[in-house]
DNA sequence: TGTACATCAGTGAACGCGCGTTCACTGATGTAC
DNA sequence: TGTACATCAGTGAACGCGCGTTCACTGATGTAC
């Protein structure tokens, strides 16, 4: 069994406009929100209307590519979702190696959010924002991410000493304090806060976290 | 030196409806703020009319209290962390005694938070929302915050061992727990969260930190 | 105590505006033959 | 290769609606005498 090619080239058909210019409609929409929201607007807040005027389309084609702003907004979590995991895949397939390993890592992972900043300030504004559709779906990839961390550091520590729910406890003030760095990087102080300042912090908050872990022991 | 009986019947004047009931329309008026955003709208999307509806008034009555929207959310912001500065103010009148000091701060602390659930849920949703002017605000304000539990912490720590800085740190870390139990208490799962659980959670990360603290030694 | 007046919170109508959504349409592109 | 047709992203006009803000007003209350 194989597909079609007609079925190949209409997905990936794209529309010539009256400036002779050919754009992917749909990845505009997506890059109109965050630009919006980038500007300080909470998503709940941003208009359908407004998003098209900054794509430069009729107001009405919006519906060609989504039925309405939440769908778009749900899409988006996922697909900011997704360049996350992949840091992480590479990551893990790639170890930190040698000394330092702690301030690596939040190197690492904040080079990595200053690369795609739009995406992680819509998360992180998203969060706790209006939408509950938008926070839950939010929510459910965070404690995913919590969970996968959490059997990453089951590994490095004595499984007797940490049951599931301290290692979860563990990993959930692990990414908290990451995602903290992030929003110091992202909102407000961005063009002002010496990055390498933030790095110092996250860098100390883990190594502090890390040694409370290794002196942990369980109470009753 | 008195006051005139004539200035504080001024003050505390109150208009009477149709109904014949009195009411003090401002705290009327950031109630239904309260109120709204309690029902999963972000303050941004919350409409002037909105409110007056909710309060039962006319539009335009509005102008009477506050000249727009913005200025009832920066008011409203002081006046959640006043509630909360007051709490701190006693803690440190009164300090905990005995043993299990972390179990007790956190089950005061929660109780705290849930005896005034709209306006930590407020202040939560605020902080990264739209609106520039109200989230600097909550963060000067959560930064007095850590600056006060910096200096609390200092009288308790070596102060050979800690810098301000890696106060700041250590505070944050604290600061930055709490939050995120506070967003769990009040924030989707609200009605189906165990208040125990959370308790709990919080009491582990809480000592897992100050384990780590105990053990921190400066690196350059 | 009784009356005339000032105060001011709340009213109700009106305004222009941007919103989401609908509909019939256009016109560039790819496909079938 | 050339032509007739189907597809469908984007157009443009129209709709009813809720918005913030203005204005002259009302009427209950407190104050002055």
């Amino acid at each position: 069994m194989y597909y079609k090619p007609e079925i190949i080239i209409r997905i990936q058909k794209k529309h010539r406009r009256k400036d002779n210019k050919t754009i992917d409609t749909r990845q505009a929409l997506f890059d109109a929100v965050l630009e919006l929201m980038n500007r300080d607007k909470s998503f709940e807040a941003i208009s359908l209307r407004e998003v098209t005027r900054e794509v430069g389309i009729n107001p009405s084609a919006f519906y060609r590519h989504f039925p309405d702003m939440n769908t778009l907004g749900l899409e988006l979590v996922s697909l900011s979702f997704k360049t996350l995991r992949q840091l992480l895949k590479e990551v893990r397939a790639n170890p930190v190696q040698g000394s330092n390993v702690i301030r690596k890592s939040v190197e690492t992972f904040v080079t990595y959010v200053l690369a795609h900043p739009r995406h992680y300030h819509f998360v992180i504004r998203a969060r706790l924002g209006g939408v509950a559709t938008i926070r839950t779906a939010i929510d459910s990839e965070l404690r995913l991410l919590v969970s996968e961390l959490s059997t990453d550091l089951a590994q490095q520590l004595n499984t007797d000493t940490w049951s599931t729910d301290e290692l979860k406890m563990l990993a959930g003030l692990m990414v908290g304090a990451m995602t903290r760095i992030v929003e110091q990087l992202l909102i407000d102080n961005r063009y002002h806060q010496n990055i390498v300042e933030l790095i110092d912090l996250g860098e100390k908050q883990l190594r502090l976290i890390l040694l409370g872990a290794s002196q942990w022991r369980s109470q009753t």
